[in-house]
DNA sequence: GAGTTTGAAACT
DNA sequence: CAGTTTCAAACTC
């Protein structure tokens, strides 16, 4: 059955691909006439692809992945496959964090590997090689480790002989670009060849995460690797997507179902993303189907994808992870972390996010997609992260965040260094976005490697923070569910009763999800969204990215300083949606269409000082609004609250958020900054990289709001995020906006069955 | 770790 | 849409 299926995948794949391939690889064409490929050529032979790719993958990455992430169905659609993919690769029982999984990092990684030694041969012969490359990588869930084991071997003559040698794919692979028919059936060949490279690997034994953690130079050298699989933009953009699709073919049920959904995405797809994506997924299932290897590898992916929630922010891990690659060593040192992610990953949003949603992931987690910091050190962290961010994104999020993801994932981890944290998962996915439309290499590598280091030990704390459930009567399959929320199965840590939401319940957890989902089409949507403007994402600016919560809290008691407070637990202030009484929200209280922020910063001010009365004093600060302005500056004077990412002991779910730094907006003090803490907090929002999904308004000045600082923004509500696409500004920014239109994309291409 | 508080989710 | 109940996380002790 299977094999039937696969080749009719090929073939139908080869015929989509066809046209798209050619489209890829006139894009390739130009970027190479480009100056900018020119100057990387100059860097450095293999780095130039990279870069090449990256800025191409993030824009159609970004148009893809976010989409998904509003759009209900989308989402669902890729929620679904996600969890398909758990069930597959991961099972419940099986103890996710075991050695074993290790080693399926281990092989994935090698699988990579193998992927882009074809790649970097064939890097000649066209972009169309690159192509499959991303897929593979994409596939892999690319964990950093992975991405570095791969960049290792590609060098060895070893890996590219055993390929050639073990995979008559390999051989072929040449010949696929060459005909651009079937990326699905190069994927494929690649796994499989693939798979046997990665048993002699794992017999090998593979410390490669440690040798890579020692050797920057490795480290660096993978990067480059990293960057090639990336190297298609168009492919690279598809990545993102071809998760989502492939989640979705990844239902254990239907290798089958793939080629359709391959197809369809790549209809729906304008770019040859779509192709790509599919692509990735065909390998993905393939690799399944054809061996247990395979199935470890593809569990390996999994494991990435599983916390992740949200699609867009794997995506945009990927992005910072190829970033990071090209930075330099530090990155990949972030890595190591992914060895323990790969299971924990789903540790983050979902880190998600990065680059998500999911988050993340992030996500996505959608909620994923809670995610990451402004600051350029989060920046750098999320590239770090990124690193892991692919993992995460295809996997960690969950574990939250990632953040991823992702989401979880990747993600989660907020906890220390804010930056990584939940904000990872969203942020991540912005910031990719951002760094790989201005050529964010460059900057990247100008970023310092400390924090670099930082990070990584953050992240190795962090990554394993994952979403775990407590639940007892709700069997999981509500939203009352971290796991079910985040959309990932409920894992061995999880210490819920009755759960249905195990792979074992596939269609249980689908049914259910749909049911929450046509009740509330965003439900599974991240709950934290960027609002922020373009301008405010710079890090050295102080302008606040804006975020804000899907439908705003409705906090009582807590005065929307604790985590009870959606908001502030997602790091961002709250806004006119909120219905919260006497928000005293560090990130930004909800205000701002009625008071003016400087209320709030007042009123934090006092809030900091005294709980007990906040309430009132908030309420009646609101009521002030004018006063308040002056308050601003103060704001950013007093120490921040403690931030709400605390670093307690789960990382915060989900930064997921899309959107980038919440506390930015509205030009009040990020509670970050305020602190000694601030500002990797905020960081970890996403300032910078988050993109503004929802920013219809993004740039513009709030009208209601008056505006203390520069900042100052409003929230836009998901919705109106959803459809546009932010004019993409000159740089990095620019880039980010661009990731928040790739997500409204994604809806399209969902559509499987 | 148990109990309380809190607010989202679900239900009516 | 509003009110109530259920639920699980967040928090406190």
């Amino acid at each position: 059955m299977m094999g039937d299926e696969k080749d009719q995948e090929k073939e139908r794949g080869v015929v989509m691909d066809t046209p798209e391939r050619t489209q890829i690889a006139n894009p390739l064409s130009k970027f190479e006439d480009s100056p900018v490929f020119n100057y990387i050529n100059s860097l450095s032979p293999i780095k130039p692809v990279k870069s090449v790719h990256f800025t191409q993958t993030f824009s159609s990455l970004s148009f893809a992945s976010l989409p998904s992430v509003f759009t209900s169905p989308h989402v669902s659609s890729l929620k679904d496959s996600r969890f398909l993919r758990r069930h597959q690769f991961s099972d419940p029982s099986k103890p996710e964090l075991t050695s074993e999984e290790a080693k399926k990092a281990e092989i994935s990684g090698e699988i990579v590997n193998t992927a882009q030694n074809p790649l970097k041969q064939q890097k000649d012969f066209d972009t169309g090689n690159s192509v499959s490359e991303t897929c593979i990588l994409q596939s892999d869930g690319c964990s950093n480790l992975e991405s570095r084991k791969l960049s290792y071997e590609a060098v060895s003559p070893d890996t590219m002989n055993r390929l050639k040698l073990d995979d008559p794919s390999a051989s072929a692979v040449p010949f696929i670009n060459n005909g651009s028919s079937n990326c699905s059936l190069r994927m494929e060949t690649g796994i499989e060849g693939i798979d046997p490279l990665h048993h002699n690997k794992e017999v090998s034994g593979c410390d490669w995460d440690s040798l890579i953690s020692d050797a920057s130079e490795l480290l660096n050298f993978d990067s480059p690797s990293d960057t090639v699989p990336y190297k298609g933009p168009g492919q690279n953009t598809l990545d993102p997507t071809t998760f989502p699709t492939s989640l979705t073919n990844a239902k254990p049920e239907a290798s089958d179902d793939n080629p359709s959904e391959k197809h369809e995405g790549l209809k729906n797809a304008a770019d040859n993303h779509a192709t790509l994506a599919s692509t990735s997924l065909n390998n993905f299932e393939a690799g399944e189907t054809a061996d247990d290897t395979d199935n470890e590898v593809g569990s390996n992916l999994y494991r990435g994808m599983r916390r992740r929630c949200l699609v867009f922010e794997m995506m945009g891990s990927r992005r910072k992870h190829l970033e990071e690659v090209s930075s330099g060593s530090s990155l990949n040192v972030s890595e190591p972390n992914e060895n323990v992610l790969p299971s924990d990953n789903r540790l983050l949003p979902m880190r998600t996010s990065n680059d998500s949603s999911r988050c993340i992931l992030p996500g996505i987690g959608l909620h994923l997609n809670a995610l990451a910091s402004t600051l350029v050190d989060h920046k750098v962290v999320k590239h770090e992260s990124s690193g892991s961010g692919r993992q995460l994104t295809i996997g960690p999020p969950s574990a939250y965040r990632s953040l991823a993801s992702g989401q979880e994932s990747i993600t989660d981890v907020p906890s220390l260094e804010n930056d990584i944290g939940p904000a990872q998962n969203g942020v991540s996915v912005s910031e990719d976005a951002s760094k790989a439309l201005g050529f964010v290499v460059n900057e990247e590598l100008s970023q310092t490697s400390p924090r670099k280091k930082r990070r990584r030990v953050e992240h190795a704390g962090e990554t394993e923070a994952c979403k775990r459930c407590n639940c007892k009567k709700s069997k999981c399959l509500k939203l009352y569910c971290e796991c079910f929320a985040a959309g990932v199965y409920c894992v061995e840590p999880c210490s819920c009763q009755e759960c249905f939401n195990k792979p074992i319940h596939e269609d249980t957890v689908l049914a259910t999800r749909k049911q929450i989902e046509s009740r509330n089409p965003l439900a599974f949507a991240p709950k934290v969204i960027k609002t922020s403007d373009s301008m405010q994402e710079d890090e050295s600016s102080n302008t606040p990215a804006s975020a804000r919560h899907k439908r705003g809290c409705n906090c009582k008691k807590s005065g929307c300083l604790k985590k009870y407070c959606e908001c502030y637990q997602g790091g961002v202030g709250c806004s006119i949606n909120c219905r919260c009484e006497g928000c005293k929200n560090t990130f930004g209280r909800k205000d701002g269409s009625e008071m003016d922020l400087e209320v709030n910063v007042v009123d934090d001010c006092e809030g900091s000082v005294t709980d007990g009365s906040l309430q009132k004093m908030a309420m009646h600060n609101e009521a002030e609004p004018v006063s308040a302005t002056p308050a601003t500056p103060s704001r950013f004077g007093r120490q921040s609250i403690p931030l709400p990412i605390s670093s307690k002991g789960k990382p915060p779910r989900s930064f997921l958020t899309i959107g980038s730094s919440s506390s930015q907006r509205f030009g009040k003090l990020n509670p970050f900054k305020g602190g000694g803490k601030p500002d990797k907090q905020l960081q970890t929002v996403g300032e910078d990289e988050i993109p503004d999904i929802l920013d219809e308004n993004g740039g513009s000045p709030i009208s209601g709001v008056k505006s203390c600082s520069p900042n100052s923004k409003r929230v836009s509500p998901p919705h109106s995020s959803m459809g546009m696409g932010l004019s993409p500004a000159p740089g990095q920014r620019s880039s980010r906006k661009l990731i928040l239109q790739s997500i409204p994309s994604f809806p399209c291409l969902t559509p499987k069955h």
